[in-house]
DNA sequence: TACAAATGTCACCAGCCGGTGATATAAAGT
DNA sequence: ACTTTATATCACCGGCTGGTGACATTTGTA
């Protein structure tokens, strides 16, 4: 038996994240946990001051929201980007928010719980996502965006991102589409490039 | 004391509402909802076979989802709405629905839950929801649609409007955004309305 | 009136849950 | 080598959960 502080502290986090793969976020409770890391449940809160001290640990040791440059690229991707018309920039932006999301099991069942239990993690994972939201909010204000309430519109977009991608992980269909579907998420977005595309006639006419 | 079998089951079904708009979804429980409507929980069991019985009576018992009139309006302002330009149509049609949705505080509590836990309550709720969007779907095609994916474009405006309804019972602010605030919603809708009008503009540069 | 069926109460079960105190054991300092 | 301290285990608590069998009381019927 190794008696070693951090070793422990490293499996009590790892099995949070377990828990939370495997059984969602309702799975989460000291006894499961503990269980799951193969350690005394005590050592939670003499370690962590409890669930929520092991839930902050787990929130700071992982990536759940992605990172900038994978919306927006870097460098020479980053140019050809804003090298794009505007509404080829907004497809293309949510179209990788979408596949980043998509592409983040544990980060969707987050957000699926954010709606209905306010906790630590939530918590986290919120602070973080309205952070990394409103710079990306500060680009697209930097390129060329026709005259138009943007940042309703980016809500409009991302809410339903948000809302499908978490309801594909229960349920297939809504009204119709199939969410698991590759070539449903194709629709979306392009119906998305399409809408802001009618936008850009539009402040072309009235220039 | 009252012994018939009718106001029981009619006073359990009433407590499992209270629970529900109460407690929340995580609130619901045999124990509970017995404990609500001041009877032994053992004629949960008697009386519905358990607690799957009694939210499939209680989900029969109530109107979750706005009758279609509530979002088409009927008769005269059913053809007053059909006189509007089609993306006008689009604005009532959704501003409708995005209030027909904020003002039910229970279909968003099951709506909310609908993404983390597929149960009776949830699965009826879903049912009712699938064919009232089909059913509206089949509306928007009558009237004069330009030619785009309006099955994807509803479900974009529809799956932001879940979203940001659901989400706003628990957190004020989406990127930047007051959810709980009417202007914002009014932002919301008018945002809608100004996408699909750039498009109606380019149906018409095509024709 | 006598009896059966329907209705409702109560007591109890095993199994979880979060949380705590006492105790054993290994590691580190003297 | 001896003591102190950190680390981990264990046993237990009260309270809740879903679920069941035995019992009491009322109602309807023969």
């Amino acid at each position: 038996m190794i008696r070693k502080r951090e070793a422990t502290e490293a499996r009590l986090i790892k099995a949070m994240g377990e828990v939370l793969a495997e059984k969602g976020f309702g799975g989460v409770g000291v006894n499961a946990v503990a269980r799951q890391a193969g350690v005394d449940k005590v050592l939670i809160y003499r370690y962590f001051d409890g669930l929520d001290g092991l839930m902050t640990a787990y929130a700071q040791s992982e990536e759940f929201w992605p990172p900038k440059s994978e919306i927006l690229g870097e460098g020479a991707s980053y140019e050809a980007l804003r090298a794009l018309s505007f509404s080829k920039i907004i497809g293309e932006v949510f179209r990788r928010y979408a596949k980043a999301l998509r592409s983040r099991p544990l980060t969707l069942e987050i957000m699926a719980w954010e709606t209905v239990e306010r906790n630590t993690l939530t918590i986290a994972l919120e602070k973080a996502r309205e952070r990394s939201g409103l710079e990306l909010m500060a680009h697209l204000n930097e390129v060329n965006a026709p005259n138009a309430d943007w940042q309703a519109i980016a809500n409009i977009f991302s809410g339903a991102i948000h809302y499908l991608a978490i309801r594909a992980r229960k349920i297939d269909t809504f009204t119709g589409m199939d969410l698991n579907d590759e070539l449903s998420w194709g629709r979306l977005i392009d119906s998305m490039e399409t809408l802001v595309h009618g936008m850009d006639d539009r402040a072309n006419k009235d220039s």
